[in-house]
DNA sequence: CTATTGCTTAATCAGTTTTACTATTCTAGG
DNA sequence: CCTAGAATAGTAAAACTGATTAAGCAATAG
């Protein structure tokens, strides 16, 4: 419980940051809205409002008209104020997609800059690669030297905020303990680094169908490996080392001994659709383009589909007995391009091994939905800074 | 982030309820000591502590002496300012336990009563077992009738907090919707209720092996059935509708269709152990008596251990590869029975299985952990109650 | 022109802190 | 053993900070 005392220097500092928290959501708000959305009266919201003004993080924004009265001033953060910028990393792997995508947003969350590299981190190191990339996206945006507050970073392994170490990583460099904090200096911002399934999860949250979930399990489907991300409200499961969700390693029950140890990687990784997939005479080179094509047949591709619904539902059926989440989300290319299909499967596939409560959807996110959560996450600590900032300074 | 906004009464209200926070921690404070932590000047501190001494809540317990000066008063919470009651109710199975188990303590945590009933829940409503438990814990401990402050319900079966609903209950009576709302109005009191599992690891959080854990897993070995509880950081996740833990209903794997389905529960749940213990030749008719036997001679019944901690690995694992643990603990009769020589084969089992990062243990409390925990949670919100009450009064 | 609304100014109020002071108790020195 | 001095506990008064209430002025729709 709150255990937060203090003076009126914590009241001021409150009232500015709940101000400021509010503002910070998109839409303008008039003094009148501020007045209702904190309960101040109409002399505090001024004074509050003129210092964060003075303090270059609200602006006015535009004026009310159509009632009676004058026209009330409209305020909003100022998008200006502070930027944040995304950086997604992976391992290029049977794809041939970039393996640097990078992108920056101002305070708004509106995105001023986006590029894409082909980084060869076998000759690159990792810390020179991140600020040439923010340089870039500094450049293209045109935005002064200390104007980005955040640099978020997305990777395909599990990290350990507490050892500030990148494991389980496959992209050369990254798994250098210290790595981070060099990172960090080098680039003279905040840095925060999370796992790409996580950061799919708060762009899932954010924008897609977790809006309004008051929880859900993002199960990705990569085309090389499987994750599992946790949304509890809002935040994050990440686990004691980060690995929460790395459930390509989870090991499963062998009756007897006659058949060998295989983990869930082994049924429903990558490799395994393609397997799959060429077992059923579907044509692809890679899991992604094997499951397109098979969702463009779907009468072909219905014993594909099964067999890969039953697979996925072994997974799920664990984590939804560990967990009972309310929602279900499969994300990851091989499930945004399955569909409706694989979905009508899955969910056939689950209900048939477990008494289902959980709702299972596919991802409604086109883009790329890890810089966009890379993204999000960036922006998120931005403004939880600028609030804390404002709080204690 | 910090949405409250308030003016001089928040402020007030703030301090007396910080204040309260660190007076219910055990251990008395002189002003001094609070002065430190709270960081209120002293006149403050002064006025804090004459309103709550006021209200009952706070009263003197002691003088400082040894020092210059005159000797300081020690303030601490008044026990006798509310109560919290505790009801334990499980199925009585293939134990002979009583179906009852109910405890009272005051604002300290000193237990006040404790009695055992043993209710035919076929032939008595819930509710009016439960009234009747109650007013026998306030005669023990001779306290008045509105002392009571909040009553904690304990109950195998998982609790759906938003439906005020209890679900996969056994004890017959205590799934009927609407029940929890009857009973806290027959009570007059605040009422909870939470799943045994789960009042075991508050328990273990607050008294064993889960004391300075960030967070653990928590696997119970019950008589019947088994069932996980989630810790993180001091809070348990309950899942959608207090589903969560409930892995006995966990399919298993089957590589091919000449296996039968099969789910956790078939694997370790009582009347497996059993079952495992009379294939090996051990002596006992309840599966609590099979693994107590079995650990009493743990070079014999090495082979049964074996097996036994191969079983709970698969569920182990599962777990382990969604929440990324730091600790598990395994507890409930049966896990306490078997005590270091389970934990040594379990600990064998999963690394075998598993790269394992987490720790395992065994619960360190040898009183009935359920009840403890449901005081500990009574007590909780008890205090969190009265905090709050303090707060926006 | 009037009613209504936006916003500011002045006066008041609540709560905390700073400063000053008194009272109490231990320690040290005679 | 007694007493002076130092350190500490707690209170009282005054000053300070920030929020609210009340009053008033300006702007705008109808």
């Amino acid at each position: 419980m709150t255990r937060l005392a203090g003076s009126s220097k914590l009241l001021r500092a409150m009232n500015a940051s709940a101000a400021l928290a509010h503002l910070l959501e998109p839409g303008g708000l008039t003094r009148a809205d501020l007045r209702k959305l904190t309960e101040l009266s109409t002399p505090t919201i001024s004074e509050v409002l003129r210092r964060l003004t003075e303090a270059g993080l609200v602006t006015v924004v535009g004026h009310n008209s159509g009632r009676p009265g004058p026209n009330a001033e409209i305020y909003a953060a100022n998008p200006d104020a502070a930027y944040a910028a995304a950086v997604s990393v992976r391992d290029i792997g049977a794809s041939r997609a970039p393996s640097v995508v990078a992108a920056l947003c101002d305070l708004t969350g509106t995105v001023r800059a986006r590029i894409e590299r082909n980084v060869d981190f076998l000759h690159t190191d990792p810390k020179d690669a991140l600020v040439e990339v923010v340089a870039a996206l500094r450049d293209e945006a045109g935005i002064p030297e200390d104007g980005i507050h955040h640099v978020q970073l997305g990777v395909a392994g599990s990290y350990d905020s507490r050892a500030e170490t990148i494991r389980h990583v496959d992209v050369h460099g990254f798994a250098r303990p210290g790595l981070v904090p060099e990172i960090a200096a080098a680039l003279g911002t905040r840095i925060g680094v999370d796992n790409d399934v996580n950061l799919a999860a708060i762009a899932e949250r954010r924008r897609g169908v977790g809006r309004d979930a008051d929880g859900f399990a993002l199960l990705w489907l990569g085309q090389e490996g499987l994750g599992l991300a946790i949304d509890i409200g809002g935040t994050l499961m990440r686990g004691a080392r980060g690995g929460a969700g790395e459930i390509g390693y989870m090991p499963l029950y062998a009756p007897d001994s006659t058949h060998r140890k295989i983990d869930l990687q082994d049924l429903v990784g990558g490799a395994a659709v393609l397997a799959l997939g060429q077992d059923h005479g579907i044509t692809g080179t890679t899991p992604l383009e094997v499951v397109t094509s098979a969702a463009a047949d779907p009468g072909a591709a219905g014993e594909f589909f099964g067999q890969l619904a039953d697979r996925i539902s072994v997974g799920l059926a664990a984590v939804i007995a560990v967990l009972d989440p309310s929602l279900v989300v499969l994300a990851g290319p091989v499930a945004h391009a399955g569909g409706e299909t694989l979905l009508a499967a899955v969910t056939a596939a689950v209900r048939r091994a477990a008494p289902l409560e959980s709702t299972i959807a596919v991802t409604s996110i086109d883009d790329d939905a890890v810089l966009l959560g890379t993204l999000d996450a960036g922006l998120s600590a931005v403004r939880e800074a600028l609030i804390a900032e404002i709080r204690d300074n």
